[in-house]
DNA sequence: GATATCTAGTTTCTATTAGTTACCAAAGAA
DNA sequence: TTCTTTGGTAACTAATAGAAACTAGATATC
């Protein structure tokens, strides 16, 4: 009963999309280490926009995988922090910074030699 | 000594946005079970355009994840498959999958919770 | 002989999305 | 009075994803 990720409709592609996504799981992260507000974030997160930020904090709330508190001082603190499910999603994304890390060295390489390769047969 | 993966330059984050591309990890889990062709790597993945197969499987090759071996026959033939370095990346996606598909009725579920109290607000 | 088919792509164009910039309110400080 | 802070939103533009048509070269079909 594996299901088809390949499928255009596959629920789980969904979620892969989300994962995907270029600040989210930055964002995840973060709030993993500690609860974090706005512009707190915004200053950690190099070259993200108020926009952006305000746009993927929308929607890793509303895939419940970070919490979302407004106190009512002056002017308005926002505390975001990470939920349990985010702690679980957080943990399965560690592997791949892992792996990153590693191989790092291998993949710039690897461009190195392809590119190289591909401006001796332009010529 | 730990890079920081919250600043724009950090190397670390252009291969977590690699990683992040919508199609480049579906194709590395495709081609890890068996070696395929340009248009059975079309047929497989639903939604993808030849332009963006194209693309991708370009850059995986360039970053030294697949190999492409084109054999001539007629009309030609292009084999992709997955590398050494490939499948190493492969196995540091798994655990994103099986976190998918294990925590799929979750996200849903905070998604609707979410959805509806925004209605509520809005009425 | 003209047309259709297969392969693995590329080119062009458009729709969507990502990102930039400017702006909002309210209150405190210079 | 103007500047700064908070956490955003609105309008606009740049970049990218995707749809559709086109390419080549050889073989099969009508």
């Amino acid at each position: 009963m594996k299901p088809n990720v390949y499928a255009a409709d596959c629920p789980t592609r969904r979620i892969l999309d989300r994962v995907g996504d270029k600040w989210a799981v930055l964002i995840l992260l973060l709030l993993r280490e500690e609860p974090m507000r706005f512009n707190q974030l915004r200053r950690t997160i190099e070259g993200i926009s108020q926009k952006m930020l305000s746009q993927v904090l929308k929607s890793l709330e509303r895939d419940g995988l970070i919490k979302r508190r407004a106190i009512a001082t002056v002017p308005v603190t926002v505390e975001y922090s990470i939920t349990q499910l985010g702690v679980t999603l957080a943990g399965a994304v560690d592997p791949l910074r892992d792996w990153a890390e590693q191989n790092l060295k291998d993949v710039l390489a690897a461009q190195r030699r392809y590119d190289s390769q591909q401006k001796e047969e332009a010529a």
